[in-house]
DNA sequence: AATTAGCACTCTAATGGGCAGAGTGCTAAT
DNA sequence: ATTAGCACTCTGCCCATTAGAGTGCTAATT
């Protein structure tokens, strides 16, 4: 009975393999023969009506082979799966892509997507690192024209804002540029909380300007940057559960508009692999497809989140193994950029 | 003989029209009676008969409608087509958003090809306005740490750039800052050109540092840029000629894969829209799908692409009123920007 | 010469029957 | 607990049939 117990797990992941594999039902046969099971197609019969009664498996017509069930696919990812290691070679060739590319966090962030996206032939995904609590660092005032403004702000880490002002009255250059060398003298290295409390000292037009810097600071922090760069959109078309009609429309569709970030706003920890299977249980809006995410950056200072979305039928164990290896070299990347505090 | 000639290109109008409207191949019939023809179906079917032997129509099988060809909606496009104006409702609510969104170039380019993927329910493209001569404004050098440096360069018009730089040396703030106001002081309102021919003059460190800004500066000029915002890509997929199995998967890769960019790069004038066709004789790789491009900016100094992808079926008169106003709109929020020249 | 009616012809799309094959579920034997 | 055997069911495919749509041609009409 111990046996037994071990074989239906067995045979469960063989199942989910198999159908990863070839995205048909599988039978009962196709299970003992090319999965060397000791034991006969009826046996193995028994175990899979035993795992369609716990709710791991699923079959629409009475002689069309088994499709394992959200629920099936869980307990996989969560117990049966063997990691994958990526193998060295290629592991090399994404070193490679990253230390040559330019040195600038929104390239990394496209090529850690399109990496993710070409390896695994699903769809990648990345957001800049975001910082939990910014830190001003400098701030430039450039006169464009009557008393338009352009105002640019660096923060700790090296991101940049920029915003256009309208003053109600024109300004000189000389003028803003020595707002500007005051303002950098009084709130250098504060934070966004400290910034708010020096505007009460300060006279009107400086604090117009530390305002608007404030806003910028606030809006720059929280958990997760707003905006997702996906890459290998396509991608997702090409799996045979999307290709059909209505489906891939409403897949792309809920990408593009954004509704995905709620899912990658729960926080984790950098490092671990988060699995997501959407089904007809979680997450309904996004039918029948899984993420595999993680978070990179440095704790504390920058997180960034990078995946992949496919298919439920995904080759789970290569693709954490890839997420996780690309997101240990985002936040090798990153390491460069937030590790120290500097200035 | 010159009523026959008239009324063909009448008839030709008419399938077009009707073939754009429901996507089924159309019939003499049809045209008799929903497009007040005063003539009988048979001759609708002689000149039909003459359209498709001058090659704009073409049918498929011997009892199946005609359906217009590359070279038909060609035709349509240049001769045929009745303008059709945008709504003033819509209009209104179009600037309304523009003028609502926040002092950004990149939000404006994004909220123009999303109000062109929304009214149109087909893909919406833009690129950033991008400067044929680039000017030097401002250049900020910021330590990161040790020998690593954040160069953020402002053009002309508040393009800004940035880039990470490793010194070969360890530096202070107080140096860089002493290196980027020489700088600043050298090279303020030069072109590239111009900022090549200052380096001579400077020593080793600045050297460094103005070819560096120099490379960007040459980077950032040129006719378009090379990058293409999308938005309702998804839309693309909803056309019935595109929903069924490989070719939508085509298309979104051919858009993703950014080989439309020479397509845009053809040099136009601002305010005029173009129509492009593709089919089997130009663009082949775009199979079936049209573009309605305008270029945008200030001319001489800032010009961008707004523009819609979609089905060769496509209604082509409010398409291309909708591309010219979206166009004129963000031609007027760049006014802003670009205007005048200023410090 | 241009238009039209009439009609035969062709091709599609939809329908339904029949058949082979796959795979199950059950029962009874081991 | 496992297995062999077998009946049963459902799919997918092929085929023939049919209805309908729409053309192309010819001959008549204006």
């Amino acid at each position: 009975m111990r046996n037994v117990k071990q074989r239906r797990m067995g045979v469960l992941r063989s199942v989910i393999s198999e159908y990863i594999e070839t995205a048909k039902p599988v039978s009962s046969q196709t299970i003992a023969e090319k999965y060397g099971m000791d034991v006969s197609p009826a046996t193995i019969r028994n175990d899979m009506m035993a795992l369609e009664r716990e709710g791991y498996l699923y079959h629409r017509h009475t002689s069309g082979g088994r499709v394992p069930t959200e629920k099936g696919y869980r307990f996989f990812v969560e117990n049966l799966m063997k990691e994958a290691e990526v193998p060295v070679s290629q592991r090399r060739m994404i070193q490679h892509q990253f230390y040559q590319s330019s040195m600038e966090v929104e390239q990394w962030v496209r090529l850690a997507a399109a990496v993710l996206a070409r390896s695994t032939n699903c769809t990648g995904l990345a957001t800049l690192p975001r910082v939990p609590r910014s830190c001003f660092k400098h701030v430039e005032l450039i006169s464009i024209r009557d008393s338009m403004v352009l105002l640019v702000l660096v923060l700790q880490g090296g991101t940049i804002r920029q915003q256009v002002l309208t003053l109600g009255h024109a300004t000189t250059q000389e003028e803003l540029t020595s707002v500007a060398d005051q303002l950098n003298k009084r709130l250098c290295c504060l934070s966004s909380a400290e910034v708010e409390r020096q505007l009460k000292e300060m006279s009107a037009f400086h604090r117009q300007v530390g305002q608007i810097v404030h806003k910028i600071m606030c809006r720059s922090e929280g958990s997760i940057s707003e905006r997702i760069y996906y890459e290998g959109l396509a991608n997702i078309l090409s799996a045979p559960e999307f290709s059909g009609g209505e489906k891939a429309h409403q897949v792309i569709a809920i990408l593009e508009e954004g509704k995905v970030l709620p899912i990658l706003s729960k926080t984790a920890e950098v490092g671990s692999v988060e699995v997501i299977i959407t089904g007809e249980r979680s997450h309904t809006f996004l039918r029948n497809t899984s993420l595999v995410l993680a978070h990179y950056g440095v704790p504390q200072q920058a997180i960034g989140v990078v995946g992949v979305i496919g298919p439920n039928r995904m080759r789970y164990s290569y693709t954490v193994s890839l997420v996780q290896y690309v997101a240990s070299i985002m936040s090798e990347m990153m390491q460069n950029f937030y590790g120290e505090v500097s200035l």
